[in-house]
DNA sequence: CGCGCGTTTGACATGACTCAAATGCTGTGG
DNA sequence: CCACAGCATTTGAGTCATGTCAAACGCGCG
């Protein structure tokens, strides 16, 4: 059984972490950022029960649209996605990158439909659990639902974080919170904080963070000109993450 | 009794509606908007009384800030807030604004702290839900948790949008979308879609939508110079919804 | 009634966008 | 395994939407 906390290699790719497809939640070695956090084992078992561990996405395969019935809520397991939110015209915001034990389609809950899209950035995999059935558990475990709740909360504080990004902080503030997000999110899955593969193109960055590509282009050039960071294409190495620190606004 | 459904007259003021301070939940005329849906009359019960109907809040006092302890999350009763996130130096963005049977404070949840500070936008009360004993409830009660996780994601749901707002929109295409929104919500809680009061500030809307005060301000009059609008201070009336809803982007 | 602050309006500056083109990477089929 | 096609990324030049600065105005509170 692979054991993500064991590994950090430079420029490890989430994707290529090796998962067993049925192994359980007690067995994860997401365990300790996921939803089960804190069950008893007896609840445990339950939950399992109604996990699907679903086949793998490919690149740029969605996982659900807007136009996709709602029936689950998804944890991804391995690899990453995106989620957008689009207008009528061809305009779309990317509202967010999603990781390993990272809950996506949180905000289909309230109208029991998916108002967002989300699509797979590598080959990557997800834990789907079926809404009813959750809450149906749910309501014989307290201890389940204050996790839910305890998830929801915490994406509502990133997304307020988020909106301060996009209001008020300038290109290279941006860029620099985006790059530490991403760190301190590999760092938290056992891998390196300074040495990290993207898995998003520069267009995904740019969307998200408001700007257009050729401003995060340049911004990645001057970062490696002033020597905060090194590049390689999609690999990343932060070489003085204190500076970039300082630039988050 | 007070009963918001009854009367739109124009410019009311959502802070001028009386309401007795400790009319029960069953009895309150937020009913169809708020916490209580869909709870059994035995549930409501118990749920009114962990409720502490708080004293007034007057314009530009503090519900909380990120240094007030976490013990409750809370329900607008009357008049507006809004929530504000702000950077060490001096920059903050206002991240919602808050109207009658509206949580503030979900976002507390996860850290059990306060992220964001919450301003009453003039005369104000609310209903506080201390958490713990909200926790408590919930575990005999799921229906309760399922209208709070609802209510988590219908925010998580707006913030998405704010963000696609702030990311993706015009100046224009901003100020449209804040108009129609408040429009909206002034409709959802039977007041006139058509005729309102602002509460906040022109300072509070620039920054919400990521703009200067002096945009807004030149985008008001446009909008009034093309009678979309008409304005009288903070008093509004929307003369053309059709065409602005058409800016909205 | 007068002061102060919120708002409006005008003139100007600029950060980030758009357009354009060169370069480089990646995946595919021969 | 290589060559090519197509897409992603970088770089440069010029423009524009919106911000900044400054000043007048007027409402509302004390």
């Amino acid at each position: 059984m692979s054991q993500l906390g064991n590994v950090t290699p430079l420029f490890r790719d989430l994707a290529k972490v090796e998962h067993e497809h049925n192994i359980a939640c007690e067995e994860c070695s997401l365990y300790r950022l996921c939803l089960p956090l804190g069950l008893h084992s007896d609840d445990l078992v339950q939950l399992d029960e109604i996990i699907k561990r679903s086949q793998n996405f490919s690149r740029g395969q969605a996982l659900f649209s807007t136009s996709t019935d709602f029936n689950s809520i998804f944890v991804v397991r391995s690899g990453s996605f995106k989620t957008t939110v689009s207008a009528g015209d061809g305009r779309e915001q990317v509202t967010g990158f999603y990781f390993p034990g990272e809950f996506v389609g949180l905000d289909a809950i309230y109208e029991q439909a998916y108002r967002s899209n989300a699509k797979a950035l590598e080959s990557s995999s997800v834990c789907e659990l079926p809404y009813d059935q959750l809450q149906e558990l749910g309501k014989n475990m307290p201890q389940l639902q204050m996790q839910m709740m305890s998830r929801l909360s915490k994406e509502l504080s990133g997304d307020k974080s988020l909106m301060f990004l996009l209001g008020k902080k300038t290109a290279e503030e941006k860029l620099a919170t985006f790059l530490l997000s991403i760190s301190r999110r590999f760092k938290d899955r056992g891998f390196s904080a300074n040495d990290f593969q993207l898995s998003m193109s520069r267009a995904d960055i740019a969307n998200h963070l408001g700007l257009a590509v050729e401003t995060v282009s340049r911004l990645f050039s001057r970062f490696s000109d002033d020597r905060l960071i090194e590049i390689h294409n999609k690999a990343i190495s932060i070489t003085d993450s204190e500076k970039l620190t300082s630039l988050c606004g």
